[in-house]
DNA sequence: TCGCTAACGATAATCGTTATCGTTAGCGTT
DNA sequence: AACGCTAACGATAACGATTATCGTTAGCGA
């Protein structure tokens, strides 16, 4: 079997990601962290982030083109932003039931779900109206 | 004010994905349709699929990697098969009222929402038991 | 300290999608 | 029915995000 070693750069990525609440790109955590770790290379933090993911560490949002991260692992959903692009959270207090309703809906096996919703997020449905 | 011209193309891509339930990528339209128009462009497929959306003809299934396509505009549910990698409907009697408790718990407005669930589809989960 | 190999950094390759550009064909007007 | 305008087309180059490759580095158990 494949053991998981322990790695600093891996550590800094996960720091990083549950630290901040913007849904960064990898790209973003990338550059985030280049000042900290000037020898970081672009293809380890995509390499963690498929890793952490894998552990259930964290979450990717695969919001269409490029993907984000959330270092938030409890269930929760997702707003697309129509103006300014950005990836908000929405916080429901019941989750509606989503997963029985869909499992007596639907003969196969359901593990899990995700909800994206699109808007406006409130700084930007404020400039609009 | 730009005129949308009609196109026997167009008719054609959206004609092949209201009669499957496939979910298919732009690439498996092209082929399905390559054989009735030889001249067909892939990049004519992926223009008219965006335009289709545009017009809220289609919806596009944005699961991550490559993009899928769902002809039936119908608010409806879509899972992901970790085993066979399919697309397949989810049809909820109740909505669950989500986008409504979203806009309680969300202070920017609300338009639409898409809901996957990952799990395994009614074949692949008989299968594996 | 040694040895194995997971993880790294740099970069080439891949792949889905979009942009470019010369040509074709809807469609309103003569 | 021919004319002219330009949306849409087909072919293909370009793009951008992600993944694969490969030689090097560094966890970590012996």
């Amino acid at each position: 079997m494949q053991v998981q070693r322990h790695s600093k750069q891996r550590d800094a990525i996960l720091e990083n990601l549950c630290s901040r609440y913007d849904h960064p790109t990898a790209e973003d955590l990338y550059f985030s962290l280049k000042p900290r770790i000037p020898a970081l290379s672009l293809a380890t933090v995509y390499r963690n982030l498929a890793q952490l993911e894998g552990d259930g560490k964290i979450i990717k949002i695969g919001s269409g083109g490029t993907a984000r991260y959330d270092g938030n692992i409890n269930l929760h959903y997702h707003l697309t932003c129509l103006d300014c692009g950005g990836v908000f959270d929405i916080f429901l207090d019941t989750d509606c039931g989503l997963c029985k309703e869909a499992s007596k809906a639907f003969d196969g096996r359901i593990l899990s779900h995700s909800v994206l919703f699109t808007g406006y997020c409130p700084s930007c449905s404020k400039q609009v109206g």
